[in-house]
DNA sequence: CGAAATTTGTGAATATTATCACAAGGAATT
DNA sequence: AATTCCTTGTGATAATATTCACAAATTTCG
């Protein structure tokens, strides 16, 4: 159990497994076996089996898996099991749309204070939540011991934003904005690329003559 | 020049070469090197080279590559160097977040027609285009020959709604609902996972103890 | 209970991706 | 023009990730 050193991607697609494993779940399956699950995801079906694997055993031979039994443990797994303050820098179009997401608080992900540098907006409330002025973040996070954030303002301000979230004990930043932040070691950033991802897609369909 | 098979990884990392590309030749520097560029990136400055030759030799040796041509042929490469219209289905939170988002604009991603279930919705109108029934999504694409779409919608509409766009001869899709597109061959899918990458870092910080 | 049918977990084999390391090309300097 | 200094492009190597293939475990069925 609890192999050395798990791969990135494995990591990513169990939250693919959880998704999927709630779908069967809620359509009232008690088991899944590894093909199910890889069909249903569109993998292969010994992938499924060695990224569970990595995890712990959890199936039996000539059944598969529990359905609830292994979402339970992947919501363990992930840290998913209790609610997790998070910060949301950025009060714009994008930050008004993730405060209301619902995929978030779903999960568990529950914003508990928002920063902005307008002053057009700072004072505002957004989700029962008054919107902050950003120089107040260190301490507010600090405060509010929150340990995530999610930076979703212009490119230009996410730096200096990322460094005062650090500063306030910020461990892990999902970042929006399109540029590398630069962190200190064991601080986690994840970035989120909009528009490489739709670049991408361009470049396939122009490749194929499409566009 | 153009290689028989392209790693996809390689063509995302375009896309970050040519956003790099930009600030340098706004800071007003003509030329720049692999490391140069790997080091903005966080990325190994052979890997850019290679990715780079994948599609032509741009660089001198000992000089570097040229920020302006490299730029502009990677725009051209990734088929950004004219207008490309946009189907967005799904005009909630999210939705309306993409319509005003900047980076979209600036990439020449055109939003053009807006598409909901929702009667509440259809017939108002968002940045100057009237939403419309997801009903009638098939024969506005056709009419406006619109051949990229994106899903903000709720995963329960994402499927269905996706049929429509490609039988309106939608050929790329950008998803942001969290389900598994099944799509015939030729459609390309472009995923993008906000819960799960917000997932990844609650599992990163759970095991290091942080949440 | 025994045989047939599943399906897991996993070592071995492939395939893919990233890095190293260096020859060769070109610029800058003397 | 010769030398030095860079930096590219690339073959070789290393690291990662995926898939295959099968023994072992377990259920199901006769």
């Amino acid at each position: 159990m609890e192999s050395y050193k798990i791969p990135k991607r494995s990591v990513e697609r169990l939250s693919i497994y959880k998704r999927i494993l709630k779908v069967i779940m809620d359509a009232g399956f008690t088991t899944v076996s590894s093909s199910e699950l890889a069909e249903r995801a569109g993998l292969n079906p010994a992938q499924v089996r060695k990224d569970l694997v990595y995890f712990g055993q959890f199936g039996t031979p000539g059944m598969g898996y529990q359905v609830s039994t292994l979402h339970r443990a992947i919501t363990r797994i992930m840290g998913l099991h209790k609610k997790i303050p998070v910060a949301l820098a950025g009060a714009g179009n994008l930050g008004q749309a993730l405060l209301s997401y619902q995929g978030f608080k779903d999960r568990g992900f529950i914003i508990e204070s928002i920063f902005d540098n307008d002053p057009e907006k700072v004072g505002k409330m957004k989700n029962g939540i008054k919107i902050r002025n950003e120089k107040n973040s260190s301490s507010e996070i600090k405060d509010k011991k929150i340990k995530v954030g999610i930076i979703s303002t212009p490119s230009s301000a996410a730096q200096s934003i990322a460094n005062k979230l650090i500063e306030g004990g910020i461990k892990g930043i999902l970042n929006f904005a399109p540029i590398e932040l630069k962190v200190p070691s064991g601080i986690i950033v994840v970035n989120v690329a909009l528009c490489e991802k739709l670049e991408m897609l361009s470049y396939y369909l122009s490749k194929r003559k499409i566009l």
